[in-house]
DNA sequence: AAAGATTGAACTGTCAATCTTG
DNA sequence: CAAGATTGACAGTTCAATCTTT
């Protein structure tokens, strides 16, 4: 396993100490790697993006596949703009369909198609499986647990720190 | 702090147990507003995005500040184009000057100008500051020690199940 | 005016094709 | 031909300006 990481004096990592620095750079390898292998599979075996995925994934969080565009956006953690470029370009694949409400026309209406639907369901299993086989499957209960901990309380501090209001919660 | 999440059933997420979606969900959360926040006080602060840091950091490993565009790449963890795309925008703003290689001329040479070294050494502090405000700071020395050793397993698992070699040591 | 959303321009990242030197 | 790198086209992201409905 990873021990000591020398810092030379002239880079900012020896700002940190060893022990800080073990645990940073540990964390942001972890980050880039798993993005990237994550974006690789679902490519490979569904042809969509991890960004794809996990608006999909949103959707099924409405009974109906059906969300507002905001509701949309902050489900997903990411600005309007962003949010209503994608699900246009998702929507021109066939993946979602984009409506007025009827109530308020305002608002935009997102739908998982049933294309979009069948695409998550057959990629959902093997991502799950990737994930499982990456990051769960060799970490104990134990383990698992304190990490979830940890990563709870280093995400309230982010909050507390941090310039966004807390997000509503995952259902 | 945070317990269950009920997730709908249709969900992909359903395919995890609840501590394992927990973990998951946390790492998630955890990695999102982490880079949000970082490059919004990078950007804010200094005037450089996270992506720009990175690559001045990367090229303080080497003391002259001087790296080929290759090992750049592969020390950053990206695709050369992307970093070659990068550099050239970088040098358009100063931070970074680009060369021919003396004794091989296929390779381009990357330095970080007085100005990069200028621009980073503001940075880092400030940068610093809100990591260990955000991660490192409200952990204690055992918590510390046991993300870092539970994520470098992670990350173990990642290389081995992956499609990347495992990248040079970070120094 | 405020809320919900879209647009267009500028910027960043990815992929495949290409160029240059060894 | 292989290695190092760049290019150009396209996909995705951000920001500010704009549009529509309430």
């Amino acid at each position: 396993v990873s021990a000591e990481v020398e810092v030379p004096p002239e880079s900012p990592f020896a700002l940190l100490t060893a022990a800080e620095r073990r645990a940073w750079f540990a964390f942001m390898k972890v980050q880039l790697r798993l993005r990237y292998e994550m974006n690789r599979q679902l490519q490979a075996d569904s042809g969509i993006s991890l960004a794809d995925y996990d608006l999909l994934v949103a959707l099924t969080s409405d009974p109906a596949g059906t969300m507002a565009m905001s509701a949309l956006a902050a489900r997903i953690g990411t600005e309007r703009s962003r949010t209503s470029h994608h699900a246009k370009r998702m929507a021109a694949r066939g993946l979602v369909s984009l409506g007025a409400a009827a109530d308020d026309r305002r608002v935009t209406e997102v739908s998982l198609t049933d294309q979009g639907r069948a695409t998550l369901l057959a990629a959902a299993p093997r991502h799950v499986e990737l994930v499982r086989a990456m990051v769960l499957d060799d970490l104990g209960p134990a383990a698992l647990d304190e990490l979830s901990g940890t990563l709870e309380q280093v995400y309230d501090r982010i909050i507390e720190h941090g310039t966004l209001p807390r997000p509503a919660d995952h259902p």
